[in-house]
DNA sequence: ACCTGAACACCGTTCAAGT
DNA sequence: ACCTGAACACCGTTCAAGT
């Protein structure tokens, strides 16, 4: 191979200022979002970086370009993490158990919660949004099996479940207390399983609280 | 009363004009609010109210002080709702009912549900987070009977119960599916029920998910 | 081809001057 | 006592000029 070919796929490869400049700003992006979180000046790690701020626009259009880059590795193995599970017994468990690892990944930084909530939600071309596509498959992956083993109610949905994961490290960031996360996934995981279903299998216990109320009518958007 | 004396309890009636301002000032930002979310712009909710910056800045020291003004009325119907709520029968089915309302209630502008979970987070002395506080005070109220009843299970925190609602409500506006309440709010009753808590007192269904995978140490802050 | 940083745009916030 | 709006501060983003 010459090299002369057009492959879309395989980003040509950068002069070797441009690269060296990549991965300063990789691991300045890195320092900061330690310190300051994922919301960290721009400007600052340019200036961390040693490079113009220009220079980091090149490279990374968005925040969430620089964001995705900086967690690659992390996304990778959260993916890969939940291919592996799907080849262990006890499908539910698997479910959980990735969805409690998810939350560890999406903790990593201050302020990663709600841009990988808002990457979840967005389906923009971003490679943050293509990471949680990504992730996003392998969930679906381990909670369809869970469900056909019927032991995960089947009118849960992936994103929804993963954005709920998200919520409760989001509270447990914002409360400042870490005991939060369990409580809450606790209880997320017991209302999925298939037998807590309201209108239950099981002789209903003395007092149900399925009665939901009318839902009164939404307001604006 | 000839109104010379002093009490910090009631804020000293305004000047005429002054009180005017804080009117157009609500009604601008109320309009705004809905047209443009909760993070519509200061200057413009002044512009349209015809006054200068300086004057809502003097009336509403904070974006939270506006917000927290603009929900007044809605805020002090649903706690007395929660009252009233609390002396109807089936204390579970109460509780789920007042929560459902209360995310209509978060849901009245877009954007007020961040704004709201981050007052029930922060507990500085905005107006917004008196607020939250009196909301808090009437789901615990709930909770705690329905707790007592034995009808919702006991390592429930009105806090996290209350920000899992809002978490459900903010999913909901992102994705911008209005399904998505619903789905996540059942889930989360059916998780709150006092009989799903894991280690369940019925015959153990065929294969349980409750075996939580020890938790990986927890990456840095 | 890539880098630089001044210039621009767009917020929110303050405060000296007015009524 | 209250109002005004110019001035300030602080971002993020672009682009003409350089190497």
């Amino acid at each position: 191979m010459t090299a002369t070919s057009e492959n879309p796929k395989v980003p040509r490869p950068l002069r070797a200022d441009a690269r060296r400049n990549v991965e300063l700003l990789v691991a300045a992006a890195e320092a900061e979002f330690n310190e300051r979180g994922a919301g960290a000046s721009l400007e600052d790690i340019a200036r961390r970086a040693g490079v113009g701020i220009g220079t980091l626009y090149r490279h990374f259009p968005t925040r969430d370009d620089l964001i995705a880059k900086v967690l690659d590795e992390s996304t990778r193995a959260i993916v890969a993490r939940g291919r592996a599970l799907l080849d262990e017994p006890e499908p539910g468990a698997q479910l959980a158990r990735w969805i409690t690892e998810l939350v560890e990944y999406v903790t990593t930084y201050r302020g990663v919660i709600a841009a990988l909530a808002a990457g979840f939600v967005a389906a923009n071309g971003t490679q943050l949004c293509v990471n949680c596509e990504a992730i996003t498959a392998a969930g679906a992956a381990l909670l369809a099996r869970a469900q056909a083993a019927g032991e995960i109610r089947t009118d849960a949905d992936v994103r929804e479940v993963i954005l709920t994961a998200h919520s409760a490290a989001w509270i447990a960031e914002q409360t400042r207390d870490p005991g939060a996360v369990d409580r809450l996934l606790r209880i997320l995981f017991d209302g999925l399983r298939a037998t807590a279903v309201a209108p239950a299998t099981r002789p209903a216990p003395p007092r149900a609280m399925s009665r939901r109320p009318r839902a009164p009518r939404t307001k604006r958007s």
